[in-house]
DNA sequence: CGGCATGTTGCGCA
DNA sequence: TTGCGCAACATGCC
């Protein structure tokens, strides 16, 4: 389930089972999900380093190893990593598994992607999908005028621009109707008709949405999925601010939910 | 069975 | 050149 929040909660389960661990063994037989596309590449690329630490930009993660070498990781749709027993079986749609030991410790981690819209790249150094990101909103905090400055350049709908990732990295569906509802804006305006205003409650949206995420994440564990949300999937529903029923559009293939009462169309 | 899904990319057209 | 709409990818779930 990969939003910004989401990923970085996999970063910190991921440094936290793999970090100072060496590999003692990397499998991946999917070739649609593996860069280059060759499990030989994968295993030998792995096998016998220690792993540094786990960083994040945006839905990027990159797992880092004492030779340099990185694996990238997206986790698309439906990816996720788990932590499981040495000798233990595959999950359903288990994907890849790296094998690991901590002196006599040994330990596994998988990455299951049902819908294997997810990649694993291999490599030497950074790669352009990781260079290519804007700020993250977490990692890197948004700086108001930057942002703003960007916002004027384009002619696109806000929402389209939040989701673009060389503006800003890790904004998904999720976030970008979270925030344009706290900010009280029209997903449909068009970004340069926005203020430094609505820049600014933009920024403030996505701290908000981010953290709230962030702490959902810390309680759930896991387990069952809970809606969190004030407008994302809530058509139909009651505007939490208002009452008015929350309206479905379609912008770029993506469902938006807003409110047509309080999020006002910018000109 | 039909519709929808948290992401990304590429293509065609205005 | 920019912007936009849409299909494709692969699969689960309601």
């Amino acid at each position: 389930m990969p939003e910004l929040p989401d990923v970085e909660k996999v970063r910190r389960d991921l440094d936290r089972w793999t970090r100072g661990a060496k590999v003692v063994a990397a499998q991946s037989a999917d070739r649609r999900i593996l860069r280059p596309k060759s499990p030989g590449v994968f295993g030998r690329a792995l096998v016998g380093k220690t792993v540094r630490g786990i960083a994040r930009r945006g839905k990027w993660i990159r797992v880092e190893l004492d030779d340099g070498t990185r694996l990238f990781s997206h986790l698309g749709m439906t990816g996720w990593w788990v932590a499981s027993d040495a000798g233990a079986e595959a999950a359903r749609f288990e994907r890849a598994r790296i094998d690991l030991a901590r002196g006599a410790k040994r330990s596994s981690v998988r990455y299951v992607d049902s819908r294997r819209f997810g990649r694993l790249i291999v490599s030497k150094s950074d790669i352009p999908e990781w260079r290519e990101l804007g700020p993250d909103p977490l990692a890197d905090g948004i700086d108001v005028r930057t942002f703003a400055a960007a916002l004027a350049k384009r002619r696109r709908s806000i929402k389209d621009v939040l989701m673009d990732q060389t503006i800003l990295a890790g904004i998904g569906n999720i976030l970008a109707t979270e925030a344009l509802w706290h900010a009280r804006i029209d997903p449909r305006s068009r970004s340069s008709a926005l203020s430094l205003g609505d820049a600014k409650a933009l920024v403030k949206g996505l701290r908000t949405a981010i953290d709230r995420e962030l702490a959902a994440r810390d309680v759930a564990e896991g387990a069952d999925w809970r809606d969190t949300f004030f407008a994302y999937g809530h058509t139909g529903q009651p505007c939490p601010r208002d009452r008015t029923p929350f309206v479905r559009v379609v912008q770029a293939g993506r469902t938006t939910t807003f409110c047509k009462h309080c999020q006002i169309r910018r000109r």
